[in-house]
DNA sequence: AATAAAAACAACCGCAGGGAG
DNA sequence: GCTCCCTGCGGTTGTTTTTAT
């Protein structure tokens, strides 16, 4: 401590941004770009530091930015990619096109958290309080937490029929290698421009007798917010697959594979296993079936495996982009694709508690072509297992 | 309508890593 | 190898808005 900050040592403004700042900042950088950061201010003609101007670029004035409400897959997906990223924003927001690293971090501190805590999760390991206590009891040394698990127990009675989810951390918690590979994978899957941010649910096949996960049809997008579309090969041996992609089970992660190179190349952990069929991280809870295999080839979204049940009601109607390239980012860019779009399929959820209601439906393209495609659009619930309002 | 509490949002701070000299 | 500068990240705090009483 005792260190100054920049803008202390400057004497420069701080605190929120005026209207006028804004307009500086903008014009600044849209004519003439950031170049560096410590220049900006000066050449703006702002009272700013380099730091303050970057990050008011990058959260706020950045024309790509989403803005409004996260939606449930939105959510989703971040409390996916926090089990396995941990509290790596920068890239947990690399795959939520037009969110920012501090949206996100806010979210998951003000809202996330306390949901998984409502439901007895805890966030930071994203395991059951129950489980966690057992581990460490002495680790919830402040009142919050320790009311969040009275509230927990609570709540867990009225849930006490539902298995406890399955976890990515069960899986990944000794694969930091998988996370590593992960990271690389998306790190340089980001490096790629000029291309679009896409989802597919593509069809699962897990094969007990070899244990791999195998796609059946369609291409495959592996989803990043600057990524070139994945467009895998349906031929595309599985084993192939598996060495670009990591170790991941986590739901969305998991699209391509090879569960038993994988997990042999991560650090050999085997994930948990029910009954010959392994169990994938917040698996629906309360699916008896989920956990039954009787033939040797079972879909996973037959075994009602994925969190996102609405996929196994429609995996004969998956999204299938023929040509993705026809969508382009600048589209994108300008609100007529937001990935929460392609993927708003309504999820069930995996925890419950309520939320609001939003709508990305903004686009009349694909968003009327995709609920087209929904014909039995159910009532929206969210993670949290509660419909929405 | 007023106030307090909670939630959401915005920004700051310090540190780490990388590149240049 | 060292220092300086720049950038980016994550934790934290401050501010504003919304909700409840």
């Amino acid at each position: 401590m005792g260190r100054h900050s920049c803008c202390h040592k400057q004497k420069l403004r701080k605190g929120l941004w005026s209207p006028e700042e804004d307009e500086k900042l903008l014009k600044h950088i849209t004519k003439y770009g950031h170049g560096c950061w410590s220049s900006v201010p000066k050449l703006a003609g702002l009272q700013r530091c380099g730091k303050s101007c970057r990050l008011r670029w990058i959260n706020y004035l950045r024309p790509d930015l989403k803005r409004g409400t996260f939606s449930q897959q939105e959510e989703n997906l971040i409390i996916e990619l926090h089990a396995v990223l941990g509290n790596r924003w920068s890239q947990i927001a690399a795959q939520l096109p037009g969110r920012t690293d501090n949206e996100i971090k806010n979210l998951w501190n003000s809202c996330i958290k306390k949901k998984l805590r409502q439901r007895g999760i805890d966030p930071t390991t994203h395991k059951p309080f129950s489980e966690v206590e057992s581990v460490e009891p002495n680790k919830l040394s402040n009142s919050s937490d320790k009311n969040s698990v009275l509230n927990a127990a609570d709540n867990s009675k009225q849930v006490a029929s539902q298995p406890a989810p399955m976890l990515v951390s069960d899986i990944e918690k000794n694969s930091s290698k998988a996370k590593e590979f992960f990271i690389d994978a998306s790190n340089a899957c980001a490096r790629s421009a000029n291309s679009m941010p896409c989802f597919s649910l593509p069809q699962f096949q897990y094969n007990t007798a070899t244990a791999n996960l195998q796609v059946s049809s369609n291409p495959l997008f592996w989803p990043n917010q600057n990524c070139k579309v994945f467009d895998m090969n349906p031929e595309l041996s599985c084993s192939t697959i598996s060495t670009v992609t990591p170790s991941l089970s986590s739901t969305i992660l998991l699209n391509s594979i090879d569960l038993k190179s994988s997990v042999d190349m991560a650090s050999g952990c085997l994930p948990p296993v029910c009954a010959g069929v392994p169990s994938f991280p917040y698996m629906e809870a309360g699916n008896p079936s989920s956990c039954s295999s009787g033939s040797s080839s079972s879909s996973m979204f037959d075994t009602g495996f994925l969190p996102w049940p609405e996929m196994a009601a429609e995996k004969d109607t998956q999204i299938h982009l023929s040509d993705p390239e026809d969508l382009k980012w600048s589209e994108y860019l300008h609100g007529a694709f937001p990935v929460s779009s392609v993927l708003n399929c309504q999820s069930q959820p995996l925890y419950g508690t309520d939320v609001k209601v939003e709508s990305h439906f903004d686009m009349d393209g694909l968003g009327l072509w995709h609920q087209n495609q929904q014909p039995q659009q159910q009532q929206p619930t969210d993670l949290y297992g509660v419909m929405k309002r």
